[in-house]
DNA sequence: TCGACTCACACGTTTGAAGGGT
DNA sequence: AACCCTTCAAACGTGTGAGTCG
C-alpha cells in the first residue's frame, strides 16, 4: 500500500487531519441542512463544472453538516433521502435498488477494493425525473469520505480506530451515456454498475481511489450541459442516499455481508449453497486433489451433472439484482447530428468511443484525435477509462497529480482552463483534491 | 503474533462475433 | 441485403484461502 506522504513528499507534515472547513450556505434548504454535515460537496471538486453555469447559484459551495457518526453501522434512523443540493429546480432522483441497499446497510455495507479495481455491489441505480427532455445532461458519480475516522472490525461490529488517512486524489466517474438528453435519462433507470473502486493511489485506469477501512458515501451529480461543446453549463444537482454509505475493505470482515453479496450478486452465484464453488464443494475438490487424479465419476460431476440447479438462497431470491444496462444502441446521441467540434469532447467520444476506451492503438489526446478508432481484439479495452487529470487551479486542490505511467499516458490529459474538456463517458474525471481533514 | 493486503484459482455471467435462417 | 436468432468462446466479475508483509 502506498502512502501519500511517500508519494507526495511535498505534502509534508502540513497535510494534517482535522475537521472540514466550516461554511454556511444560505441557499441550502434549512430543512435538509438541519442535522447533516455534507462532508465534501465542496466547490473545488466540482469547480470545473461550475464557472460556466449561467446565473446559477453556487449551491455546492457550502456543505450542510452530516449527522454525527453512529457508533454502529446500520443503527442510524432512516434519513430523508435523497438529500440533494441543486440548481436544477424540479429535478429529483430516487434510488431504484433502495431495498437492497437498505438490506446491506442494516448489516453494515462493505465494498471490496483491489489494486486492479473492484465494482461496487450493490451498484447505485437511480431514476431521475424533472429533467428538461430536450436538454443534455451529464451524470457523474463520486465517492467521498463520511468522516475523519479509520475503522476496524471488532468481531461483531465496526468501530472507529484512529484518524483517517489523508485524502486521496478525487476522481469522478462519468456515466457512459453522458451527455444525453433529459428524455434519455428519464426513460429508464441510470445504473452506475461499472464504477470501480481501487486502493492503488497510482491507479492508471482512473478508478475511484479509496483507503481501506474507511467509511465512504457515494454521490451522484447531474450537470446540465447547455449545448454539446458548450463552454456553458446550465446547472448542477447533487444527490446522495445515506443508505449507500459503506466501508471499504480489502477482504470482507463481516460474514453476514459475504452471505448477502453471494446471495444477491449474480457473479457470485458459484458460491451459493448449491454452487460448485461453495465451501463443501471446494473442500471436496481439495480432498480429491490430494487423493490423486480425478475418477470418471468426478469428471462427470464436474462436467455438469452436479446437483447445481437454482439457488436456494435464504434471502428468497435467485438473482436479486439484475442491473439494467444502458444500451448503447439506444443512445440517441449517436443518431443526433454531430456538431463539428473535435478534441476530447463528448462528440468525439460518440464518434470514436473505442478510442476513448483504452484501445491498444493510438489513444486520443486533446489535440491529436485518431481519425479511425482502433478497437482491440478483446473486450479488455472496452471500458477502461480515459480521464482527465487536472492540475490544481487557483484556490484549488494543491494535491499533486500522480505521475502517469507510460502505457496509459495518453489517457491523462493534463490541466487546462475551465470548463473542462470532456474526457469521455464511462471515463473518470480526476479533479485533484485538497486535503479536507 | 496479528491484522491487512495480494494473488491465483475455480466458477458463473456477460459480451460480442460468427453463422445460419427467414 | 437486411434483419433476427442461436451458439460459442473469451473476457470479466466474484469470493476464497494461502501466502506475504509490516
Amino acid at each position: 500500500m502506498y502512502h501519500p506522504r511517500e508519494l507526495y513528499p511535498s505534502l509534508g507534515t502540513s497535510y494534517r487531519l482535522g475537521p472540514p472547513q466550516p461554511g454556511a450556505d444560505s441557499t441550502f434548504p434549512p430543512a435538509l441542512a438541519e442535522g447533516y454535515r455534507y462532508s465534501d460537496l465542496d466547490a473545488p471538486k466540482l469547480d470545473c463544472f461550475l464557472p460556466g453555469i449561467e446565473a446559477a447559484p453556487r449551491t455546492l459551495a457550502a456543505p450542510p453538516p452530516l449527522p454525527p457518526l453512529p457508533p454502529v453501522l446500520g443503527t442510524e434512523p432512516a434519513p430523508p433521502a435523497p438529500e440533494a443540493l441543486h440548481s436544477l429546480p424540479g429535478v429529483s432522483l430516487s434510488l431504484e435498488n433502495r431495498e437492497l441497499w437498505k438490506e446491506f446497510n442494516s448489516v453494515g455495507t462493505e465494498m471490496i477494493i483491489t489494486k486492479a479495481g473492484r465494482r461496487m455491489f450493490p451498484a447505485c441505480r437511480v431514476s431521475v425525473t424533472g429533467l428538461d427532455p430536450e436538454a443534455r445532461y451529464l451524470f457523474l458519480l463520486d465517492v467521498v469520505p463520511v468522516d475523519g475516522a479509520r475503522y476496524r472490525w471488532q468481531g461483531r461490529r465496526w468501530e472507529p480506530s484512529g484518524k483517517a488517512e489523508p485524502r486521496l486524489p478525487d476522481r469522478v466517474y462519468i456515466h457512459p451515456d453522458s451527455p444525453a438528453t433529459g428524455a434519455h435519462w428519464m426513460r429508464q433507470p441510470v445504473s452506475f454498475h461499472r464504477v470501480k473502486l481501487t486502493n492503488s493511489t497510482l491507479d492508471p485506469h482512473g478508478h475511484l481511489i479509496l483507503h481501506s477501512m474507511h467509511k465512504y458515501q457515494p454521490r451522484i451529480h447531474l450537470v446540465r450541459a447547455a449545448q454539446l461543446c458548450s463552454q456553458h453549463w446550465g446547472g448542477v444537482a447533487s444527490f446522495r442516499f445515506l443508505e449507500t454509505t459503506f466501508i471499504s475493505v480489502t477482504a470482507y470482515q463481516n460474514p453476514r455481508i459475504t452471505q448477502l453479496k453471494i446471495a444477491a450478486n449474480p457473479f457470485a452465484k458459484g458460491f451459493r449453497e448449491n454452487g460448485r464453488n461453495c465451501k463443501r464443494e471446494r473442500d471436496a475438490r481439495v480432498k480429491r486433489k490430494l487423493r490423486g487424479p480425478e475418477t470418471a465419476a468426478t469428471k462427470a460431476y464436474g462436467s455438469g451433472d452436479a446437483p447445481g440447479g437454482p439457488c436456494d438462497s435464504t434471502l428468497g431470491g435467485d438473482v436479486r439484482e439484475s442491473e439494467t444496462e444502458q444500451v448503447p444502441a439506444h443512445r440517441e446521441a449517436t443518431l443526433a447530428p454531430v456538431p463539428p467540434c473535435g478534441g476530447s469532447s463528448a462528440e468525439a467520444y460518440l464518434l470514436h468511443p473505442a478510442a476513448f476506451h483504452g484501445a491498444p492503438g493510438p489513444l486520443p489526446t486533446r489535440t491529436n484525435f485518431p481519425e479511425v478508432p482502433e478497437s482491440g481484439p478483446g473486450r479488455s479495452a472496452s471500458y477502461s477509462a480515459a480521464f482527465l487529470e487536472l492540475q490544481a487551479g487557483p484556490g484549488g486542490s494543491g494535491y499533486p497529480v500522480a505521475p502517469s505511467t507510460a502505457p496509459f499516458a495518453p489517457h491523462f490529459l493534463q490541466g487546462g482552463p475551465f470548463p473542462l474538456s470532456y474526457p469521455g463517458p464511462g471515463g473518470y474525471l480526476d479533479v485533484g483534491s485538497k486535503p479536507m481533514y
